[in-house]
RNA sequence: GGAGCGGUAGUUCAGUCGGUUAGAAUGCCGGCCUGUCACGCCGGAGAUCGCGGGUUCGAGUCCCGUCCGCUCCGCCA
């Protein structure tokens, strides 16, 4: 094993290219491949910013070429040598610096390395676990170092943004208290105050209002989140957000700002242009089109409202529905008539999954005619309306929900992105962005039989709404608004209250009580009391935008160390006990049972 | 808490109806090779079939339980 000496690199492994020939250079990192001719020696040096072909022929320094035959994969080298040009049939276009090689006359190897337990190339798909315990072997692959890479590019850009727009990174503590309504928190508990638990944030929510008290005006801050519920491809129990705040702005500036980041953004980090100002659409019209809150505007087979029909027409199953106060809606899947019959079978158990009792098709036929089990329930005049408000033609086939409504938009909403997917119309670099606003500002919880907040209790009523607070509460709609991209929601956010008599109106509306919001927020509602300056913001999801830049299919692939489905890290082997002594220092019980 | 899929050589996978010594590719080790670029050729080593139990003359294969991974529902914005 050799030293570095006073060797100093002069180039990265990507950076090589013709107008270098003929110079010495000095270049260090990982062998990647060994292509070992028994003569000359050819190997893939490989660092974050590219790969080298390096070459060791015995007849320019016999020593340094003997001393080559033992390099195996992933050892650490250094090597000194002169860049040459390959001769024109042996260049590699494959490579960005596939035109030169450097021919090496001094080799030092600066560590070894054991066989990899999986090979770093790109060819092989390796099990989650085996990376996530070598993450950092599974990071030297280019793909995830780009990944990486990529998103540091994103994170100056909104600094340089935001910093640019007079907006000020502050921090918040991350030991705070468990925020009110949202997710399950991590708690930490606290030795000098026995049986007292600090929460790690759900978000930084109410310090950054405070902040807009304290008169800073501008907030932002790239912050690690944490929330303690079941995962998901596009879940991570700590993820981060960019997180902002603004005082004296409505939704139209807040909204403006935000669209300058998100097109900046995508302009630095993928090239691509992206021209604010971006759709726009209702909670209600989402709904009614999408079924969803977070529609995928990429494809068409929007939703329509056949309850009217259904109520009229003799079909049992459908009437049953409509007389118990449920809807009947259909989406027209264009051109998918060719659908085979375990085709249908297959979306039939897909949707039976998400709670649909069943899941009636039609496939138009010549002359408006219906192939379909369901079609003899149908008088010809019904069967005429519906094909002609679904606007359905030969080689079109219908899907229909019948159910209450929560049951038909889920199952149609997820029915109508499955069906892309199997059409390939989910084009990973068509970016359509949507702002989703005008949500309700609660909904009913039939199970803790009260009103709870859609975004969070700080949310701001329309002000024409505000009349309503005590008598209509389901009927209020709120001041949020969030972000949509290709079916993903990466951010949200909406004005705040900042009069105390209205935050106090809108407690009282979602069933907290003084005692108990002066006990959980006090400290809030007083500085809503000191001066509060009218106020808003919005949270970004920087691993889900990240995820969509880079067209990954998990968040995973852009956090450097995420955790598994059930929230450990292979790599550290967290979550772990801890010894009798430090629970004892804590105020906890040691002898713990399931 | 629930549903689905998966776990076989270092790795990625195959393994039919339960039946001989569990295969392939790649990687690894050794040998040969001076222009390859996923180098090539020859040879070799390499398996707790996730774990536990059961059925059977016989289990990688069937049954039960359990652990782990992934996707989804619930949960979560």
């Amino acid at each position: 094993m050799d030293t570095m000496g006073n060797w100093v690199r002069t180039h990265s492994c990507g950076a090589l290219n013709k107008e270098h020939v003929g110079q010495q250079v000095i270049l260090m990192g990982w062998v990647l491949r060994r292509r070992d001719h028994g003569g000359v020696i050819f190997i893939d040096l490989r660092d974050r910013w590219g790969l080298t072909q390096v070459v060791f022929n015995p007849e320019v320094e016999t020593e340094t070429h003997a001393k080559a035959h033992q390099l195996r994969s992933e050892w650490v080298l250094a090597v000194r040598g002169t860049v040459a040009a390959r001769p024109e049939s042996m260049a590699n276009p494959k490579l960005a610096t596939g035109e030169i090689e450097v021919m090496v006359t001094d080799l030092r190897i600066l560590n070894s390395s054991e066989t990899p337990p999986f090979p770093l190339d790109e060819d092989t798909e390796v099990s989650d676990i085996l990376r996530l315990q070598y993450r950092y072997l599974d990071l030297r692959r280019p793909e995830m170092a780009a990944n990486l890479v990529m998103r540091h590019k994103a994170v100056q850009t909104i600094r340089q943004y935001l910093n640019g727009h007079g907006f000020l990174d502050i921090e918040t503590p991350m030991l705070t208290r468990s925020t009110p309504e949202g997710a399950r928190d991590y708690l930490v508990p606290s030795r000098v105050n026995p049986g007292k638990f600090y929460a790690l944030p759900q978000s930084p929510q109410l310090f950054k209002q405070l902040l807009m008290v304290a008169g800073l005006d501008r907030y932002y801050q790239i912050v690690k989140c944490f929330r303690d519920e079941d995962l998901r491809a596009d879940r991570q129990p700590e993820f981060t957000q960019i997180d902002m705040e603004l005082s004296f702005a409505d939704e139209e500036q807040i909204i403006t700002i935000t669209e300058g980041m998100i097109a900046a953004l995508f302009q630095e980090t993928r090239g691509i242009e992206v021209k604010p100002p971006f759709a726009r659409i209702t909670y209600a019209e989402a709904m009614s089109r999408f079924g969803t809150d977070r529609p995928d505007t990429r494809f068409a087979f929007e939703l329509v409202d056949l309850t009217a029909i259904a109520a009229a027409c003799s079909f049992q199953v459908f009437r049953a529905v409509t007389d118990g106060g449920g809807t009947v809606r259909a989406i027209n899947a264009k051109g998918c008539a060719t659908f085979t019959r375990k085709e249908l079978d297959d979306l039939t158990e897909f949707a039976a999954q998400l709670g649909a009792k069943g899941l009636a098709w039609v496939k138009m036929k010549e002359n408006g005619e219906w192939q379909s089990p369901i079609a003899k329930f149908f008088s010809d005049e019904a069967r005429a309306k519906i094909t002609e408000t679904m606007a359905a033609s030969t080689g079109d086939l219908l899907f229909f929900g019948a159910d209450q409504p929560k049951v038909v938009f889920q199952v149609l909403s997820e029915l109508r992105i499955e069906l892309a997917r199997r059409l390939g119309l989910l084009q990973k670099d068509q970016f359509n962005f949507l702002w989703v606003t005008d949500f309700p500002l609660v909904e009913y919880d039939d199970k803790e039989k009260r009103f709870q907040a859609l975004h969070h209790p700080f949310t701001s009523p329309r002000e024409a709404d505000l009349d309503k607070l005590e008598s209509d509460p389901a009927s209020v709609l709120s001041r949020a608004y969030d972000l949509v991209l290709n079916g993903t929601e990466i951010g949200g956010g909406s004005i705040r209250n900042h009069r105390r008599d209205i935050q106090a109106r809108v407690l009282n509306m979602l069933s907290i009580g003084e005692a108990e919001a002066g006990e959980k927020f006090g400290f809030l509602l007083r500085a809503l009391e000191l001066g509060a300056p009218p106020h808003g913001g919005l949270a970004f999801g920087l691993d889900r935008l990240m995820m969509l830049i880079t067209g990954s299919d998990s968040i995973r692939s852009v956090i450097a160390f995420p955790k598994t489905q059930k929230a450990t890290c292979p790599l550290t082997d967290a979550p772990a006990t801890v010894g009798r002594r430090q629970l004892t220092e804590l105020h906890l019980r040691p002898d713990w049972k399931e």
